[in-house]
DNA sequence: AAAAAAT
């Protein structure tokens, strides 16, 4: 594997690329060669090295007051400090077997991302090394990942050695896509899906050598019906992992199935957020990680108009989003509220009005949920309403209207940070710009909007939907 | 409250 130009030994933590003010650096211990104050008295370097947590908290300052350019920021965490950093520029350096960088290469993927850079010379380093990683949607992750599991399986040996967890079953499909064009030049690699309603004959063992599912099948399948021999895992994959080990999420069930997995299984979390008690149980149960942090929130949301519409009942929602249908249906859009039955009466009314619309939630049956899902990629379904279930990972790049027609609020009813992130976020994606609007219907949901406003320190202005000029003025 | 199991 190849080291990057410039790389440091012996640092512990590394920006790329940023520009110092040269006074402020009495703290930091710079690698001495190459580094020389430019014409302004800047330094600029690829690699700085910092040996303590003054010089990081420094940095972090220089940050918030803007003085450091942060953009494309990316931050590595190495679990052996005296080991080299090493990024990559190109696939080539990474020596992938021929097949893996012909799929690669098929599904256009020239340079890898911002970061894989970092993240795949880590996760393919040997030994296997273990990496939690968050990065915002759209920069690569799942294409990371599935290289990482690629590279290490063995197609030769009929039993799964790669696993990977996803919240949910839409999320799943998604991923094993990618995984199937990625792998598509091993002739003899095969790909499982363990989600419900995928049965099994008993006693059958899998012979497929990866693995995607939701957790409770995978742990049936690990445990009670022992279709999956966990013990020959050597991949151990958590998507949206914040979500997976969070106490309200998937934690018992993810933390089960770990548990099963042999010691030396190669482990990589990734998620585009992380909760401050997620990211600290994340470092407790992943041995030895390195970790790979991309970009703060508020860069997430710079690309993403936001809106609000004042109502004061259910119907008057539903009256400003008939208002704003012609607009929102441009391009693609999907409406969020916060339960089933909400998002099935929300349907029902908006095809009354003589709207299509789709509908997915957790409650259909996985066949539907399937078809559904399917046909809003095509694009034969403009509007989709649904629940959290689609809050997070779903990638529709046509999608330029996120609605919250419920602000989203956990089950306490305090407004959720994380979720607003991430279902605005199925928007303005890949660099495009989005829209996103929330729907206000009391003094407690503006209060919620105001909370959230206030956590992203970014404005979300009001909309009149009775104002057709306006509405025309979002649209374009 | 939603999601997730052959419970």
């Amino acid at each position: 594997m190849a080291g990057a130009e410039g790389s440091v030994r012996g640092s512990a933590l590394q920006h790329f690329p940023i520009t110092l003010p040269v006074g402020d650096l009495s703290n930091l211990h710079l690698k001495e060669e190459k580094i020389k104050p430019d014409a302004n008295g800047n330094l600029k370097t690829n690699a700085i090295s910092f040996k303590d947590r003054a010089a990081q908290s420094l940095l972090n300052k220089l940050i918030r007051s803007n003085l450091v350019d942060n953009t494309n920021q990316v931050e590595v965490l190495q679990r052996d400090p005296n080991s080299p950093l090493y990024s990559v520029k190109s696939f080539e350096e990474l020596r992938l077997k021929p097949q893996l960088l012909q799929g690669v290469y098929a599904m256009g993927f020239n340079r890898p991302s911002k970061i894989q850079e970092n993240a795949l010379p880590l996760m393919l380093a040997e030994p296997p090394q273990n990496l939690i990683a968050q990065s915002q949607s759209g920069t690569g992750k799942t294409a990371a990942f599935v290289l990482a599991m690629l590279s290490q399986v063995e197609p030769a040996n009929k039993y799964p050695q790669c696993l990977c967890l996803s919240p949910t079953y839409e999320l799943a499909l998604q991923t094993g896509k990618v995984i199937e064009q990625m792998g598509k030049f091993y002739p003899a690699l095969k790909l499982a899906y363990a989600v419900r309603g995928n049965k099994l004959e008993r006693g059958q063992k899998l012979s497929e050598q990866i693995v995607i599912g939701t957790p409770g099948t995978v742990l049936d399948w690990c445990s009670k019906l022992k279709f999956i021999d966990p013990k020959k895992i050597k991949v151990f994959v958590l998507d949206e992992a914040d979500v997976m080990i969070a106490t309200q999420g998937h934690q018992d069930q993810s933390i089960r199935i770990q548990r099963m997995l042999p010691r030396n299984c190669q482990m990589l979390l990734f998620s585009a957020t992380f909760e401050d008690s997620v990211w600290k149980f994340a470092q407790k149960v992943v041995p030895d990680p390195n970790v790979i942090k991309l970009k703060r929130e508020e860069e997430t949301l710079d690309t993403i108009k936001q809106y609000y519409v004042l109502c004061s009942s259910r119907d008057e929602k539903f009256q400003a989003l008939c208002n704003l249908y012609g607009a929102i249906t441009i391009a693609q859009a999907m409406i969020f509220c916060h339960t089933r039955k909400t998002a099935s009466w929300l349907a029902a009314e908006l095809s009354k009005e003589g709207h299509q619309v789709a509908l997915l939630s957790g409650e259909m049956m996985v066949e539907q949920r399937a078809a559904v899902i399917e046909r809003f990629r095509e694009g034969k379904e403009k509007v989709l309403v649904t629940t959290n279930v689609c809050a997070r990972g779903i990638d529709v790049e046509q999608v330029s209207v996120v609605i919250n027609f419920d602000l989203p609020v956990d089950k306490d009813g305090n407004p959720d940070n994380e979720t607003y992130l991430h279902r605005i976020g199925r928007t303005g994606r890949f660099g495009k710009r989005g829209l996103a609007v929330n729907m206000v219907d009391s003094k407690h949901s503006m209060n919620i909007l105001n909370r959230i406003q206030e956590h992203f320190n970014k404005k979300i202005e009001r909309l009149d939907t009775d104002d057709l000029d306006e509405i025309e003025k979002i649209a374009n």
